[in-house]
DNA sequence: AGAAATTTGTCCGTATGTATC
DNA sequence: AGATACATACGGACAAATTTC
Protein backbone atom coordinates (compact mmCIF):
# COMPACT_ATOMS: atom_id res chain seq x y z
CA UNK A 1 0.00 0.00 0.00
CA UNK A 2 2.56 2.38 -0.55
CA UNK A 3 2.34 4.30 -3.19
CA UNK A 4 3.06 2.75 -6.46
CA UNK A 5 1.54 5.04 -9.68
CA UNK A 6 1.61 2.83 -12.66
CA UNK A 7 -0.36 4.60 -15.16
CA UNK A 8 -2.73 6.87 -13.94
CA UNK A 9 -2.66 8.45 -10.04
CA UNK A 10 -5.78 7.63 -8.34
CA UNK A 11 -6.76 10.91 -7.52
CA UNK A 12 -7.20 11.46 -10.85
CA UNK A 13 -9.05 7.70 -11.08
CA UNK A 14 -11.19 8.79 -8.33
CA UNK A 15 -12.05 12.23 -10.06
CA UNK A 16 -12.82 10.72 -13.19
CA UNK A 17 -15.29 8.68 -11.32
CA UNK A 18 -16.87 11.43 -9.51
CA UNK A 19 -17.27 13.52 -12.41
CA UNK A 20 -19.21 10.86 -14.09
CA UNK A 21 -21.65 11.05 -11.79
CA UNK A 22 -22.11 13.88 -11.92
CA UNK A 23 -22.35 14.36 -15.29
CA UNK A 24 -24.64 11.35 -15.85
CA UNK A 25 -26.98 13.15 -13.21
CA UNK A 26 -26.34 10.85 -10.88
CA UNK A 27 -25.06 13.51 -8.57
CA UNK A 28 -27.76 16.78 -9.61
CA UNK A 29 -26.48 20.11 -9.81
CA UNK A 30 -26.86 22.02 -6.18
CA UNK A 31 -26.71 18.90 -4.47
CA UNK A 32 -23.78 17.84 -1.53
CA UNK A 33 -21.19 15.39 -2.80
CA UNK A 34 -20.78 12.69 -0.40
CA UNK A 35 -18.28 14.11 2.56
CA UNK A 36 -14.76 13.71 2.73
CA UNK A 37 -14.95 11.19 5.04
CA UNK A 38 -17.40 8.99 3.26
CA UNK A 39 -15.99 9.37 0.29
CA UNK A 40 -12.68 8.38 2.03
CA UNK A 41 -14.30 5.18 2.68
CA UNK A 42 -15.43 3.85 -0.44
CA UNK A 43 -12.09 4.53 -2.29
CA UNK A 44 -10.07 3.21 0.89
CA UNK A 45 -8.11 6.46 -0.32
CA UNK A 46 -6.55 8.59 2.30
CA UNK A 47 -8.29 12.47 3.01
CA UNK A 48 -5.63 14.37 1.27
CA UNK A 49 -5.69 12.18 -1.94
CA UNK A 50 -9.85 12.63 -2.41
CA UNK A 51 -9.37 16.15 -1.91
CA UNK A 52 -6.53 16.24 -4.42
CA UNK A 53 -9.72 14.59 -6.56
CA UNK A 54 -12.13 17.07 -5.72
CA UNK A 55 -9.83 20.04 -6.67
CA UNK A 56 -9.32 18.74 -10.08
CA UNK A 57 -13.21 18.62 -10.62
CA UNK A 58 -13.37 22.50 -8.61
CA UNK A 59 -11.20 23.57 -10.96
CA UNK A 60 -12.90 22.12 -13.72
CA UNK A 61 -15.95 24.10 -12.72
CA UNK A 62 -17.74 21.39 -11.77
CA UNK A 63 -17.86 21.52 -8.31
CA UNK A 64 -17.88 24.07 -5.19
CA UNK A 65 -16.74 23.86 -1.73
CA UNK A 66 -17.61 25.94 1.45
CA UNK A 67 -16.17 25.25 4.59
CA UNK A 68 -17.98 23.34 7.04
CA UNK A 69 -20.62 22.85 4.45
CA UNK A 70 -19.65 20.18 2.10
CA UNK A 71 -18.91 20.37 -1.80
CA UNK A 72 -22.03 21.13 -3.84
CA UNK A 73 -22.19 19.77 -7.91
CA UNK A 74 -22.32 22.78 -9.85
CA UNK A 75 -24.73 23.33 -12.96
CA UNK A 76 -22.74 22.28 -15.93
CA UNK A 77 -21.23 25.44 -17.57
CA UNK A 78 -18.88 24.50 -19.51
CA UNK A 79 -17.26 28.06 -20.85
CA UNK A 80 -14.73 29.34 -23.13
CA UNK A 81 -12.23 30.55 -20.94
CA UNK A 82 -10.91 28.79 -17.84
CA UNK A 83 -11.38 30.67 -14.44
CA UNK A 84 -8.30 30.19 -12.01
CA UNK A 85 -8.57 28.97 -8.35
CA UNK A 86 -7.59 31.27 -5.61
CA UNK A 87 -3.39 32.33 -5.83
CA UNK A 88 -1.21 35.05 -5.87
CA UNK A 89 1.11 36.43 -8.12
CA UNK A 90 3.57 38.83 -7.86
CA UNK A 91 5.23 41.96 -10.15
CA UNK A 92 7.96 44.14 -10.11
CA UNK A 93 8.58 47.02 -11.82
CA UNK A 94 9.98 50.35 -12.15
CA UNK A 95 8.29 53.23 -12.15
CA UNK A 96 8.79 57.58 -11.72
CA UNK A 97 8.20 58.75 -8.34
CA UNK A 98 5.60 61.26 -8.38
CA UNK A 99 5.34 64.23 -5.65
CA UNK A 100 3.89 62.17 -2.73
CA UNK A 101 6.56 59.63 -3.22
CA UNK A 102 9.53 62.02 -4.10
CA UNK A 103 8.96 63.94 -1.19
CA UNK A 104 8.88 60.53 1.32
CA UNK A 105 12.16 59.16 -0.28
CA UNK A 106 13.66 62.80 -0.71
CA UNK A 107 13.80 61.94 -4.05
CA UNK A 108 13.42 64.11 -7.39
CA UNK A 109 10.08 63.56 -9.40
CA UNK A 110 10.36 61.34 -12.09
CA UNK A 111 13.39 59.50 -10.31
CA UNK A 112 13.40 55.21 -10.61
CA UNK A 113 12.00 53.76 -8.11
CA UNK A 114 11.20 50.00 -7.48
CA UNK A 115 6.99 49.21 -7.12
CA UNK A 116 6.41 45.42 -6.36
CA UNK A 117 2.92 43.91 -6.12
CA UNK A 118 1.33 41.43 -4.75
CA UNK A 119 -2.34 40.77 -5.45
CA UNK A 120 -4.42 38.39 -3.20
CA UNK A 121 -6.88 36.83 -5.03
CA UNK A 122 -9.25 34.29 -3.32
CA UNK A 123 -11.85 32.36 -5.61
CA UNK A 124 -10.76 34.70 -8.35
CA UNK A 125 -11.51 38.09 -6.41
CA UNK A 126 -9.50 40.10 -5.54
CA UNK A 127 -9.23 40.77 -1.93
CA UNK A 128 -6.12 42.80 -1.36
CA UNK A 129 -3.10 44.88 -3.12
CA UNK A 130 0.15 45.32 -1.55
CA UNK A 131 2.43 47.81 -3.46
CA UNK A 132 6.03 48.34 -1.92
CA UNK A 133 8.03 51.16 -3.06
CA UNK A 134 12.01 50.95 -2.83
CA UNK A 135 14.77 53.24 -4.29
CA UNK A 136 16.31 52.41 -7.57
CA UNK A 137 19.29 50.91 -7.36
CA UNK A 138 22.28 53.15 -7.52
CA UNK A 139 24.35 53.40 -4.18
CA UNK A 140 23.52 51.34 -1.35
CA UNK B 1 11.51 21.77 -16.49
CA UNK B 2 12.66 19.18 -14.21
CA UNK B 3 15.12 19.53 -12.09
CA UNK B 4 18.15 22.15 -12.95
CA UNK B 5 19.41 23.50 -9.47
CA UNK B 6 22.62 25.36 -10.97
CA UNK B 7 23.74 27.24 -7.92
CA UNK B 8 21.31 27.24 -5.59
CA UNK B 9 18.99 24.73 -4.84
CA UNK B 10 15.43 25.71 -5.56
CA UNK B 11 14.30 25.66 -1.89
CA UNK B 12 16.76 28.76 -1.04
CA UNK B 13 15.71 30.53 -4.46
CA UNK B 14 12.00 30.32 -2.84
CA UNK B 15 13.01 31.10 0.60
CA UNK B 16 15.35 33.92 -0.29
CA UNK B 17 12.02 35.51 -2.56
CA UNK B 18 9.67 34.77 0.53
CA UNK B 19 12.09 36.86 2.81
CA UNK B 20 12.24 39.90 0.16
CA UNK B 21 8.79 39.77 0.43
CA UNK B 22 8.11 39.56 3.84
CA UNK B 23 11.05 41.97 4.64
CA UNK B 24 10.07 44.62 2.35
CA UNK B 25 6.90 44.45 3.67
CA UNK B 26 4.61 43.00 0.82
CA UNK B 27 3.71 40.26 3.26
CA UNK B 28 2.94 42.28 6.60
CA UNK B 29 4.09 41.48 10.06
CA UNK B 30 1.17 38.97 11.63
CA UNK B 31 -0.77 38.54 8.46
CA UNK B 32 -0.59 34.48 7.31
CA UNK B 33 1.96 33.93 4.07
CA UNK B 34 -0.11 32.19 1.20
CA UNK B 35 -0.52 28.39 1.70
CA UNK B 36 2.04 25.44 1.09
CA UNK B 37 -0.81 24.87 -1.74
CA UNK B 38 -1.01 28.55 -3.07
CA UNK B 39 2.62 28.05 -2.98
CA UNK B 40 3.17 25.52 -4.67
CA UNK B 41 1.04 26.92 -7.53
CA UNK B 42 3.13 30.02 -7.61
CA UNK B 43 6.14 28.86 -7.42
CA UNK B 44 5.56 25.69 -9.26
CA UNK B 45 7.32 23.74 -6.67
CA UNK B 46 6.53 20.24 -4.96
CA UNK B 47 5.54 20.53 -1.06
CA UNK B 48 8.32 19.22 0.33
CA UNK B 49 10.25 21.82 -1.78
CA UNK B 50 7.75 24.71 -0.49
CA UNK B 51 8.04 23.34 3.38
CA UNK B 52 11.83 23.07 2.66
CA UNK B 53 11.64 26.76 2.07
CA UNK B 54 9.42 27.60 5.11
CA UNK B 55 11.68 26.07 7.04
CA UNK B 56 14.20 27.88 6.30
CA UNK B 57 12.69 30.93 7.10
CA UNK B 58 10.97 29.67 10.16
CA UNK B 59 14.82 28.45 11.91
CA UNK B 60 15.73 31.98 10.63
CA UNK B 61 12.30 33.57 13.04
CA UNK B 62 10.84 35.32 10.40
CA UNK B 63 7.61 33.53 10.23
CA UNK B 64 6.17 31.06 12.43
CA UNK B 65 3.56 28.33 11.44
CA UNK B 66 0.64 27.14 13.84
CA UNK B 67 -0.21 23.59 13.06
CA UNK B 68 -3.56 23.89 11.16
CA UNK B 69 -3.70 27.44 11.40
CA UNK B 70 -0.94 28.56 8.80
CA UNK B 71 2.09 30.42 8.51
CA UNK B 72 2.45 34.12 9.98
CA UNK B 73 5.00 36.41 8.95
CA UNK B 74 6.79 37.93 12.08
CA UNK B 75 7.67 41.01 13.45
CA UNK B 76 10.91 40.26 13.65
CA UNK B 77 12.93 42.70 12.05
CA UNK B 78 16.12 44.20 11.10
CA UNK B 79 18.07 45.00 14.41
CA UNK B 80 21.52 44.85 13.13
CA UNK B 81 22.52 48.66 13.37
CA UNK B 82 19.62 49.62 14.96
CA UNK B 83 19.94 52.78 17.21
CA UNK B 84 16.64 54.62 17.65
CA UNK B 85 16.71 54.77 13.98
CA UNK B 86 14.05 52.28 13.15
CA UNK B 87 10.53 54.06 12.96
CA UNK B 88 7.39 53.38 11.09
CA UNK B 89 4.22 55.30 10.59
CA UNK B 90 0.88 54.55 9.60
CA UNK B 91 -1.90 56.03 7.91
CA UNK B 92 -4.97 54.89 6.53
CA UNK B 93 -7.24 56.55 4.54
CA UNK B 94 -10.03 56.58 1.71
CA UNK B 95 -9.33 57.14 -2.42
CA UNK B 96 -11.21 56.78 -5.54
CA UNK B 97 -9.70 53.81 -7.76
CA UNK B 98 -7.79 55.04 -10.60
CA UNK B 99 -8.30 52.61 -13.68
CA UNK B 100 -5.78 49.85 -12.77
CA UNK B 101 -7.22 49.14 -9.52
CA UNK B 102 -10.68 49.36 -10.60
CA UNK B 103 -9.73 46.85 -13.27
CA UNK B 104 -8.29 44.59 -10.17
CA UNK B 105 -10.54 45.01 -7.96
CA UNK B 106 -13.79 44.93 -10.67
CA UNK B 107 -15.39 47.90 -9.72
CA UNK B 108 -16.06 51.06 -11.68
CA UNK B 109 -13.57 54.35 -11.60
CA UNK B 110 -13.90 56.44 -8.76
CA UNK B 111 -15.06 53.31 -6.17
CA UNK B 112 -13.63 53.83 -2.74
CA UNK B 113 -10.86 52.01 -1.51
CA UNK B 114 -9.32 51.69 1.27
CA UNK B 115 -5.50 52.44 1.71
CA UNK B 116 -3.46 51.83 4.25
CA UNK B 117 0.11 53.07 4.19
CA UNK B 118 3.10 52.46 6.10
CA UNK B 119 6.48 54.33 5.88
CA UNK B 120 9.37 52.82 7.19
CA UNK B 121 12.34 54.71 8.28
CA UNK B 122 15.85 53.52 9.01
CA UNK B 123 18.20 56.22 10.67
CA UNK B 124 15.25 59.05 9.19
CA UNK B 125 15.81 57.80 5.92
CA UNK B 126 12.98 56.15 3.97
CA UNK B 127 13.63 52.37 3.09
CA UNK B 128 10.32 51.16 2.00
CA UNK B 129 6.64 52.43 1.53
CA UNK B 130 3.75 49.68 1.49
CA UNK B 131 0.77 50.84 0.19
CA UNK B 132 -1.97 48.15 1.01
CA UNK B 133 -5.57 48.78 -0.83
CA UNK B 134 -9.08 46.66 -0.44
CA UNK B 135 -12.57 47.47 -1.10
CA UNK B 136 -14.42 49.45 1.23
CA UNK B 137 -17.09 48.13 2.95
CA UNK B 138 -20.75 47.12 2.11
CA UNK B 139 -21.85 45.74 -1.45
CA UNK B 140 -21.22 42.44 -2.01
C1' DA C 1 -28.03 30.58 23.93
C1' DG C 2 -24.78 27.05 24.11
C1' DA C 3 -22.51 22.71 23.52
C1' DA C 4 -21.53 19.00 20.49
C1' DA C 5 -21.06 16.96 16.13
C1' DT C 6 -20.00 17.53 11.25
C1' DT C 7 -17.24 18.99 7.55
C1' DT C 8 -13.83 21.41 5.19
C1' DG C 9 -9.07 23.81 5.61
C1' DT C 10 -4.37 23.53 6.73
C1' DC C 11 -0.20 21.68 8.57
C1' DC C 12 2.97 17.78 10.07
C1' DG C 13 5.79 13.86 9.33
C1' DT C 14 6.81 10.13 6.60
C1' DA C 15 7.35 7.19 2.58
C1' DT C 16 7.84 5.47 -2.31
C1' DG C 17 8.65 5.95 -7.14
C1' DT C 18 10.57 8.77 -10.89
C1' DA C 19 13.71 11.79 -13.11
C1' DT C 20 17.58 14.85 -13.70
C1' DC C 21 21.95 16.86 -12.71
C1' DA D 1 26.40 7.23 -7.02
C1' DG D 2 24.59 11.03 -4.61
C1' DA D 3 21.99 15.24 -4.25
C1' DT D 4 18.04 17.63 -5.64
C1' DA D 5 13.47 17.90 -7.11
C1' DC D 6 9.00 16.34 -8.36
C1' DA D 7 4.62 13.62 -8.00
C1' DT D 8 2.02 10.82 -5.36
C1' DA D 9 0.06 8.79 -1.14
C1' DC D 10 -0.73 7.76 3.73
C1' DG D 11 -2.23 8.91 8.44
C1' DG D 12 -2.69 12.02 12.20
C1' DA D 13 -3.70 16.43 14.32
C1' DC D 14 -5.50 20.96 15.07
C1' DA D 15 -8.40 25.08 13.30
C1' DA D 16 -12.49 27.18 11.63
C1' DA D 17 -17.15 27.40 9.63
C1' DT D 18 -21.55 25.31 9.74
C1' DT D 19 -25.14 22.53 11.37
C1' DT D 20 -27.53 19.99 14.78
C1' DC D 21 -29.17 19.06 19.28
Amino acid sequence: MPTPHYGQPRYRVIADELRERIESGLIPPGTLLPTESTLTAEFRAARGTIRQAIAVLREAGLVATEHGRGTYASARRHESGLEEGSASETRKRQIPADPELAALFDVDVGAVLIEQQRVDRTNGVVRTVVRTYRLGRVSK
